[in-house]
DNA sequence: TTGTAAGCGTTATCAC
DNA sequence: GTGATAACGCTTACAA
């Protein structure tokens, strides 16, 4: 009954007497809207899916907060998967492929990114929004970081304070991803404008930016002659595994060896040393990449556009900034 | 069309004749199943909702990847929503009043719970787990933990190291939680056991169990006369905030200060010292509530269980156990 | 202002 | 084995 649908939906003009009918019919028969019919009517969940390497990561947890909280603001509810390293997981979301797909629009924050993966998500037409991706190609929307910059940044940091022999942990043991094939890039152009070489045993590779990776690159690092006395670290995560084996190593941070990284997690305020790091605004990527998906839901024909989220360089214990 | 329903499904007897046709005409419209409207006809929607206070807290963060994990294993993805401290967005949820549930079951697991917020699901038929609590009255199924053998285990730890005045935080300013009471009741049962006295002025609350709650809580404990010689930490995050307070005040931890936490996450393996704590079985409290949620979506009369996770006491260097 | 009926895209029932 | 047809529960033209 369309009245009915009015009330629920506390719509337009209903009698005063026949609102608090139907509101008694409700209470009476103790009924519930079923979401489900709804959304197959109207053509919209109200859901958004973000999906992400790994939720625990700090760096993506606290992404998925801010994207949560940016979402319900405009009421929309958010759905998180992981696809852990499984590309074969990432190709059934890009696809459309997955039974379950019950959300209006995709955030997608690959911590690797195949650009042969995008190409899969050609046939489907679900909305989709790149996050922290920086490899504009006018395909689709990007909410990015100016990785290349923001490495750059680190590592200028790193010669600023006198560090002379400045490794890097976290190139992928596979050359084909985008974010740190740009930090990489970064660290290379910030040492070589410094007029200083870049040594390839200074450059090691991890494969999941975890605490773990960062622990054993940094140990390998640590045994090489002349020792480095920075390291640069792609991720936060990394840092904190990197600081923990300069310690177990007999060293000291930041006396022997200084540490950076990127994101800014607020693990590392806690760290002892605390981490100096790139901090990226991860409220704003959320914020942004929530407006430019609802934009493209209701306008699917909208233009790409790229935005670049900003980030600056936060100078903490690590790197000998007492 | 029957067939073609079953041709997708890859359902029973088709003939392959027909099988082959009617693949050829789904890639030639590029035909795609609607999620929606198969969910209207089916009734299950394939996906489960976590529901945490704050996604980005290591310990739920933790969670939810092997809730994820654990629930993609048989065949559902899961929605997070965090409802912050918002006691509004927990009550929309637990009276299935909100407009975009579009899930099959719920598992809820709240850092605070008044029992009065539980008396609202009662009209709602949505299946609902409770996580993480011990307060079970057999209305509703519980994956809990023994929070007050728990806060006991950490506390005989402290006292069996030779620790004498040991302190709190995390008790709750409003006094209504049953974790943080729990907790409280094994850290006094502990004290009590030993013959030590329970001083007040030890035990200090933390409205949010993060890192800077801890820090907080810890800087006017040190103040104290005289100091206490541990402290006892609801949570990691808060001994992580709290070991950076009494290298701030100038003091070591353990020499001075012992510190013990309880979750377990990754960041006390990292942090220096590393954190002692009591390990929680996530893992195991993620698989357990997943496979009872599915149990009772299946079966809505089944009775209600209490499901206890184990802990364990891991000891590391933040106690002395170097 | 209120009632009727069509239709969203599936799956399930039931004849053939 | 295969083809109509109803039904899931809602929203929304359209008619009254």
């Amino acid at each position: 009954m369309r009245t009915v649908s009015n009330v629920v939906s506390g719509y337009t003009h209903v009698s005063e007497r026949m609102r608090a009918k139907v509101q008694a019919a409700i209470e009476e028969l103790d009924y519930r809207p079923n979401p489900v019919a709804r959304t197959l009517r109207t053509g919209r969940t109200g859901m958004l899916a973000l999906v992400v390497p790994e939720i625990d990561v700090p760096y993506f947890s606290e992404l998925a907060r801010d994207v949560i909280e940016a979402a319900a603001e405009v009421g929309y509810r958010v759905m998180i998967d992981q696809t852990g390293h499984d590309h074969e997981r990432e190709r059934q979301l890009l696809t459309g492929e997955d039974r379950t797909m019950l959300f209006d629009g995709l955030l997608f924050s690959p911590l690797v990114t195949k650009s042969e993966l995008l190409d899969m998500h050609g046939a489907s037409r679900m909305p989709l929004i790149l996050l922290g991706e920086h490899d504009f190609d006018g395909r689709y929307d990007h909410v990015a970081i100016d990785n290349v910059a923001a490495a750059r940044d680190a590592v200028n940091h790193l010669i600023t304070t006198g560090r002379t022999r400045i490794a890097a942990i976290g190139s992928q043991p596979l050359e084909e991803y985008a974010t740190p094939l740009q930090r990489s890039a970064g660290y290379e152009a910030a040492l070589t404008d410094a007029g200083m070489a870049v040594r390839p045993d200074y450059v090691t590779t991890a494969a999941h930016y975890s605490r773990t990776d960062g622990y054993a690159a940094a140990r390998a690092l640590l045994e090489l002659d002349p020792r480095p006395d920075a390291i640069f670290c792609f991720s936060d995560l990394l840092a904190i595994g990197a600081m923990r084996a300069v310690f177990d190593a007999g060293l000291s941070v930041p006396e022997n060896v200084a540490v950076i990284g990127i994101d800014d997690v607020e693990e590392g305020r806690f760290a002892r040393p605390s981490l100096s790091t790139i901090s990226l605004d991860t409220p704003f990527i959320a914020r942004e990449s929530v407006r430019r998906i609802i934009e493209r839901i209701e306008d699917p024909e909208s233009p790409s556009t790229e935005i670049v989220a900003p980030h600056k360089l936060v100078v903490r214990e690590s790197t000998g900034g007492r």
